[in-house]
DNA sequence: ATGAAAGCGCTAACAG
DNA sequence: CTGTTAGCGCTTTCAT
């Protein structure tokens, strides 16, 4: 038998302590103790010339970076997150990533972590509930804490979560746990009245995902602002929040024989867009149409949809700084906080208000 | 001093070893320990009830199990992987994820990787070379191995990175390790003849990001396509893959008073479009744009935008199942293995030809 | 078919 | 300032 290799990739390998022949490990990587061998130091003087660099003389912490970095030595945080209770991970559920909406605020998010440095581990729950249910379980033991933008997920479901690990959700309060919340109410609110001092009288909601609880919000706000004008509400859906249910949806909306349209969010609202000019209807001319969202590719239509700006990388960033201060239990964050972040109407390009109120519309 | 507390949550826990009096932890979880204790096994058996259920009497499995979902038990993957060496988890780089391009990417893969029970770890590198090798070094020790978009960074350090973790690169190979590729080459030489068809005679290509290998290919293909079929072909850029380049890159698109005009991708191409829109030029009357990657929206212009698709969602499945292969030693995979997807032009809407060709415009 | 014991790589008391 | 020691929670030989 070949004699046992004592040096991988010209890095000696050795553990001080009981273990006597130490070899290669699958992937021959310098741990901690090759580094405090290396520098002929211990291995605590090692993980604290990287945590702890005050607690060292300079020319020792400097000494050890120096082999550490010569060594090509990666620390595993995992098993130091094994003794220290800290993974310096956050978990993020998102229902959909592929969804403009989505993306940014993930990509907010991820920034904001990353500035703190946090690892973001990212889970897609595929607009379903029970990955999203699955997702929290999995991932709890590997992250300090988790932001979860799970619109279907009950209450019960989000608090034996809350009890795997620190929780802030993201549009979608639940009593007890710190959230996040985007205010689409105010935005509805906007968005009626726009539309009525446009002349419209009859409009039609087109829902978003069954069971949404941002569904609820924007479907109750869009009746009460509706009904308050005196102006015919209806909704129809619930939809798939995509373009394609837009297209589809615009069937109900000429169905409808509304003047006015407030979609879910901006990727129906272009679906709607979309159908309705193949249909040969003009935009705003016949039709108004309003999507939530904004979108970047929203300005590019023409003429510009107008939408409700949601401040997604706002709403991003607000979750990572509200879990970064309950982990590391800052003072000034109370278990129960909800960070409430306002919409604003974004109307673009011409709106010119309609000739004349055609007939009602069912209310569904 | 009051006696230490012996139930969290009314699970009691404890560790049978030299441990004697354990206390709760800072989240009151429930250990391998707890569910051994209460169900009267060992750890491992509980371990094993999980892993090698097979190992077990049926009736044994079902009572652990059974037991560790009574304590709510969630096992702790880090822990399991620093003594296993598998950590049940990829790293995913992209350079951004709000870019739909990449998020149908990570949405692909991110699916991929959870049917094959793997954890993703998302890092968004902000179009910036140097985060793109610092990620890479960050989560090397908490992954199985990673997928690398990285369209920026150089091979030696491509090359160095991936001696700490199993890589699969995307759309840039780099020699010796494994790579899913896009040949997006094919599709540029689908673009040119379909616009020299078409009547065209000058044509403009947008450059893509400074340094980024997809962009070069796409250049190359262009210029020697567009040579081979006797048309004047110029460049212009670089510009960063946005909706935003694309509306300052159409004031080169007029300048150099081309016909058409090729978009290192769709974003920018939307862009262009929304531009020339407000400039009063009609397409494709009078300008053909064309752009990579094919994103939903981009069907949704009018007319739509001519794209070449990218089969991103394959792609990210593509690389999962390859560094899947690789991690799990997988005989019919080879080291240096490289993944070869086509794209396809896709011609949407009317393209009728242009009257006569303009005056030659610049190479640059 | 199950248990006992050792230890993955790191950090945190506690000593000096 | 630095070294020693003892585990974090889990998996895995090695014994039964």
């Amino acid at each position: 038998m070949i004699p046992v290799a004592e040096t991988v990739n010209g890095n000696e390998r050795s553990r001080p302590a009981g273990a006597s022949e130490r070899i290669l490990r699958m992937t021959g990587q310098a741990t901690i103790y090759d580094v405090a061998r290396r520098a002929g130091v211990s291995p605590s003087t090692v993980s604290r010339a990287f945590h702890s660099p005050d607690l060292l003389r300079d020319e020792t912490r400097d000494h050890v970076r120096d082999v550490a970095r010569k060594l090509g030595y990666l620390p595993n945080r995992a098993a130091g997150g094994l003794r220290s209770g800290r993974t310096s991970t956050f978990g993020l559920v998102v229902p959909d990533v592929a969804n403009p909406f989505f993306a940014s605020l993930v990509k907010a998010a991820q920034a904001r972590a990353r500035s703190a440095d946090y690892a973001v581990l990212l889970v897609d729950a595929e607009e379903d509930p029970r990955l999203e249910e699955q997702a929290i379980d999995a991932i709890a033991k590997q992250v300090d804490g988790a932001i979860i933008f799970a619109p279907r997920m009950t209450d019960a479901n989000l608090r034996r979560a809350a009890r795997a690990t620190p929780l802030v959700l993201v549009n979608r309060p639940a009593g007890g746990i710190p959230s996040v919340v985007i205010d689409m109410v105010a935005g509805m609110r906007e968005a009626v009245p726009h539309l009525h001092a446009l002349g419209h009288r009859e409009c039609l909601y087109l829902g978003g995902p069954r069971g949404s609880w941002s569904n609820r919000q924007r479907r109750t706000a869009f009746r009460d602002a509706a009904r308050r004008l005196g102006m015919t509400a209806s909704v129809a859906g619930p939809f798939q929040p995509h373009f394609e249910s837009g297209l589809h949806a615009a069937d109900h909306v000429l169905a409808a024989s509304v003047t006015a349209v407030i979609a879910y969010n901006d990727l129906m609202a272009l679906g709607v867009l979309a159908r309705l000019a193949s249909r040969g209807v003009s935009v705003p001319a016949d039709i108004s149409v309003i999507g939530f969202d904004d979108i970047p590719m929203a300005a590019m239509t023409s003429p510009p949809l107008t939408t409700v700006a949601m401040p997604t990388e706002a709403a991003g960033r607000a979750a990572v700084d509200l879990l970064h201060a309950i982990v590391n239990h800052d003072p000034d964050t109370t278990a129960g906080d909800e960070d409430r972040l306002k919409t604003a109407l974004r109307v673009r390009g011409s709106t010119g208000p309609v000739s004349a109120p055609t007939s009602a519309a069912a209310t569904g």
